[in-house]
DNA sequence: TTTATATTTCGATAATACTCGAAACATGGA
DNA sequence: TCCATGTTTCGAGTATTATCGAAATATAAA
């Protein structure tokens, strides 16, 4: 993942608004939530709902499916993963701000690390 | 940590800008850099990288230390650690988005699981 | 005390993002 | 076909954010 596309995915998630409805999908599982799910338990106005879920697929977040007459958006786990494993390669020095747990290799092989996450910091 | 904390984090690193500020402070290790390296290393006039530089101590992502003349400005490890416990913790369902090692336990004791994270569907 | 250097604050401008009513576009049922 | 419902697009208004020159502040050296 380049950091543009980081840069990008972080900044949908920078809004509370956004933020919301990514972690409602997430908890929703796999299958997702109608749209006007989504808008009815954040009390979103669809317009507004609709600009956001934009934004968070644009960015490859989520992703919606139609289904019937309804469009079900679910949370992409593997972007997710992705975005955690940018920052854990490239934002964690030594991987010392990691949670202990999380501190090992990551799926995406630490591809050319920047000069951190030489792993030896790991408790 | 709280979600508009959280989303405030996200906001300040999701800016190419202030996403290169911070892995440079990363890379440069606890000492951290003078501002005006940042500055010159990523070829920024003054009053904008102290509008990014301010804007992520704000949210407290980095954190700044005068020291004779000059300003260092250095990665907070601890809160991009949080920030990623509570990506983990709040938005990867059943952990299924995260890089396999990641998938354990956070440090944050996975407060109020909010549904997801039963940790079952770890490899 | 004067001068030089490092950084921030101010102020103005430009650009981008957010919200939401209204209209348009599906899709499926009557 | 016509109607009802779910969702998006359009358009306009508002608010927030980014950039950067110039001025101000801080610290230290001459």
């Amino acid at each position: 993942m380049e950091t543009l596309s980081a840069a990008e995915s972080l900044a949908a998630l920078g809004h509370e608004t956004r933020l919301a409805i990514f972690r409602a999908l997430v908890q929703a599982g796999p299958e997702g939530l109608k749209a006007g799910a989504v808008g009815e338990a954040l009390g979103l106005a669809p317009a507004t709902l609709s600009f956001h879920l934009a934004h968070l697929s644009r960015v490859g977040l989520i992703r919606g499916r139609q289904e019937s007459r309804f469009i079900f958006y679910s949370a992409d786990y593997s972007a997710m993963g992705e975005l955690i494993a940018f920052l854990t390669d490239n934002c964690c020095q030594g991987k010392a701000c990691l949670p202990v747990s999380a501190c090992a290799e990551t799926t995406e092989k630490s591809s050319a690390p920047t000069g951190a996450c030489e792993g030896e910091s790991c408790v």
